[in-house]
DNA sequence: CTCCACAACTTGACACTGCCAAGATTGCAC
DNA sequence: GTGCAATCTTGGCAGTGTCAAGTTGTGGAG
């Protein structure tokens, strides 16, 4: 993405990385290249966002030649889907056993901030290849979990609208992740503990009566 | 970014656009390159994203050398500034006669609907000039009418935390604003008026008592 | 009216990128 | 052991951002 990074002469050329002088030689299956490119390109989202990904930086941190990543994720938008199915994975398992809507929302919350380089990618569609297979049914495996918090809450505490309630729990969570995570709420949360503030957050939707 | 974007065969070279024969020679000045450029970039993000936007990309539909935006936004992150900064600015005016709160929330669920790209870019601070003079006293303004907003409701609806219910309430708008740009709504508001259902669901939030 | 400084734009180059095709190496089933 | 498929490497092409140096046009001072 920068051509020009780390100014005019970069520090190492193609090539699977040359290898420490004296160091064992690198063997020629790498063991688990698709987990290191994987974390190696969550570290760099999470540091400068998606649009900084390049193939070959992360082929070499790995250390293996530049076409090594497309053996495993096809291309860039192959990775990235692979990051954002595994982030709904996480996600539906974070919520597996949530009490009620308000535990899920702050769960959502803390899986943002938690996870904030599979957060940003699932919910970017223009990254992703929209119709594979693997991120289609984590998806529907989240947004179930998701569904069923919202089900959970009682008629008379979210008014008549199930759909309604379900769009308001989840733009607030949504929102303010976002927001959190993006740096965007830094002066207003200071340093208290976000799960704490959007647990106070929760307590403004749904309020059938006052105190 | 795509470089293999249109086939094999790339339907332009780069250069200035060869001009249709016949058709008036490209004047050397263009008259109003910024704005060209600036327009081009809007589309492209609205349809691709901002990982999309090419400098050669856009020089090339303004007809122009593959240099030439360089002299009015700097590099790739001065563009993407300069759109922030509009953004706010839009967004300002957009909130400057708002009523109440509920309004102004409206309005800025409308502004991100009516300028998707600007609206994306505003919150992508990775992509952006973070201490751009311009940018900063944009943001400033918006943030201020934000603010103002807020500050409006009178306590007894917003509760005894006026910084809360200010987070609430731009975690909401801007949770369900983001939510529909990236068409992750699609499914749930369906045909419905966007504006109208994002009214509904602030009647969830900030009531002292029931009907 | 002339001339000149400056702004707008062009040309050329370099290092980087994604992706494709073809070859090399390795482990594993049989 | 042998063959095969998965894994990784090498090389190359077209595209990209950004820098440096040149070219063209414009507006204002004299």
């Amino acid at each position: 993405m920068n051509p020009a990074k780390a100014g005019p002469a970069s520090e190492k050329t193609d090539g699977p990385a040359p290898e420490k002088a004296g160091g064992p030689a690198r063997p020629y299956h790498h063991g688990d290249l698709r987990r290191a490119i994987l974390g190696a390109a969550l570290d760099v989202i999470a540091a400068e966002g998606p649009s900084a990904v390049s193939l070959r930086d992360l082929a070499r941190r790995a250390g293996v030649s530049h076409a090594a990543p497309a053996h495993h994720f096809k291309d860039r938008v192959g990775l990235l889907t692979a990051i954002a199915a595994e982030g709904f994975g996480l996600l539906a398992t974070a919520l597996d056993d949530a009490g009620d809507l308000r535990d899920a929302g702050v769960r959502y919350v803390r899986f943002a901030r938690e996870h904030p380089a599979h957060f940003q990618v699932m919910f970017a569609p223009e990254l992703l290849r929209a119709n594979d297979l693997e991120l289609a049914t984590a998806r529907t495996l989240a947004g179930g979990r998701l569904r069923a918090a919202v089900s959970a809450v009682p008629a008379e505490g979210r008014g008549p609208d199930a759909r309604l309630a379900g769009i308001a729990a989840w733009s607030l969570a949504h929102g303010f992740a976002t927001l959190l995570i993006s740096h965007n709420l830094d002066g207003q949360v200071g340093g208290q503990d976000p799960d704490e503030v959007f647990h106070a957050l929760t307590g403004m939707l749904f309020r059938p009566e006052q105190p």
